[in-house]
DNA sequence: TGGCTGGTTCACCGATCAGTATACCTAGGA
DNA sequence: TCCTAGGTATACTGATCGGTGAACCAGCCA
C-alpha cells in the first residue's frame, strides 16, 4: 500500500480501535479477538491486513508515533524566539498528557514486550531518537553552547514527566521551567 | 505469618523466580505455571503462599521495594557532606541500573496493570512517594531554599533516567552531573 | 501415639490465547 | 458477462491462562 493511498476504511477501524485498547488496558491484556470485536471487522480481516498481532502492535504504535510527531512540529512552528523553540516538545506534551493518563505508549510497549526482535522496539526507539535529535537541532539553531548534553538533559526531563504521569503528582510545571531555565542558562 | 519470622524455603523460592520472570518477561506474559516450574514448586503450593497471581505481583514488587530502599539508604548513609546526600539516590541509580536493563519495575508494572484496584498499585505509588519525601528531607536537612521543588525535579530527573535505560542512550552522567548543580545552586 | 502443618502429586475446570480453514457475498472494473 | 479484491460468517486448532479439588505424605510437637 503506497504512503499516498487512502488505507481502507477496515483497516482505519481496526487500528482505531487498537489505540485505545492497546493503550488503555495494555498490549498483552488485549486480545486479537476484541480488537476485532470493537472494530466491528472479522479476525479474518484484520489477518489480512497486518498479518501478525506483532505487526498489528507496530502499526498501533507508528500511528500514534506520526499523531504525536504531528503535535510537536506544530508547537515548534508556533515559537518565535529559537530559544523558545528548543522547550516548545514541553507545551506539545502538556497537550499530549491530558488525553495520556497511563504514561508514554511507547515505553509502556517496551515493558511488555521484551524481544528486542519485535517489530515495537525499532518504532519505539525511532521515536525516542527522533526527539533526542529534535532537542539537539533544536539547541544549536538556538545557539547553545553545549547542544548534545543539554538534549540529552531535555530528553530525560521529558520522559521524567511522561513517567511520572501515572502517579498522583504533578509534576509538569516544575519540570517545564527548569527546561526553561537550562536553555536560558546554556543560550 | 510476622515480621520478623523467616519466610517459608517454598515461598522464598516461589519470590525469587517472580523477580527474575516478571522483571525479565513482563508480569502479564509470565504465567503461574512457569513460575511455579522455575521456583520447583507445585502451583498448588504457589497458591496456598500467596491465594491469587495478583497478590504474589505485589509481593514481587513489595520485595524489590525493600531491596531498593537498603541500596538507597546506605548510599545517603555513606555521604558525610549533606548537599552530596542529597543526590545520593542517584549514585544508587548507576548500580541499581546496571542490573536493571528493563526500566523501572514500578512504571512497568503500573504499564502492564491498569486497574487501580491492583495491589500492585500502592507498591508503586508507594515507591515513588517515598523517593519524592526522601528527596525533600535530605533538601531540607542540605539547607535549600526551595526543598519542595527541586525534589520534584530530582525525582523528574530519576524516572527519566530510569525510563530511558532500556533506549541506547547514555543518559545518567548529564542527569547526574545535572542533579548535583542543581543541589547546589539551591543550597 | 496422635494430630497438625506445609508440602506433594495429579487431574481437572471453563475461558481465552493467536492463528487458520472453508465457504459465501458483493461491488467495481475489464 | 466474468473475474477479482475485500469483506463476511462460522467453525476450528492446540496451547495456555488463572485457579481448584482431592488424596497423600513427612516432620514436628504435645
Amino acid at each position: 500500500m503506497p504512503a499516498q493511498q487512502a488505507a481502507s476504511p477496515a483497516r482505519s477501524r481496526i487500528l482505531a480501535a487498537a489505540e485505545t485498547l492497546f493503550y488503555d488496558r495494555g498490549i498483552t491484556a488485549v486480545g486479537v479477538d476484541l480488537i476485532a470485536e470493537h472494530s466491528g471487522v472479522t479476525k479474518r480481516t484484520l489477518y489480512n491486513q497486518f498479518g501478525s498481532k506483532a505487526r498489528l502492535v507496530a502499526a498501533y504504535l507508528a500511528e500514534r508515533d506520526r499523531r504525536w510527531r504531528d503535535l510537536v512540529r506544530e508547537a515548534v512552528d508556533r515559537c518565535e524566539d529559537p530559544a523558545d523553540a528548543v522547550t516548545a516538545p514541553f507545551d506539545a506534551l502538556r497537550t499530549w498528557n491530558a488525553a495520556s493518563p497511563r504514561g508514554c505508549a511507547f515505553i509502556n510497549a517496551l515493558a511488555e514486550l521484551p524481544d528486542p526482535a519485535h517489530p515495537a522496539h525499532r518504532v519505539a526507539e525511532d521515536q525516542k531518537r527522533w526527539l533526542l535529535g529534535l532537542f539537539r537541532d533544536l539547541a544549536a539553531a538556538a545557539g547553545c553552547a553545549e547542544p548534545d548534553a543539554l538534549a540529552t538533559r531535555l530528553l530525560v526531563l521529558h520522559e521524567g514527566t511522561l513517567a511520572t504521569g501515572p502517579l498522583p503528582f504533578d509534576t509538569l510545571p516544575d519540570t517545564v521551567d527548569l527546561a526553561r531555565r537550562l536553555v536560558r542558562a546554556d543560550v
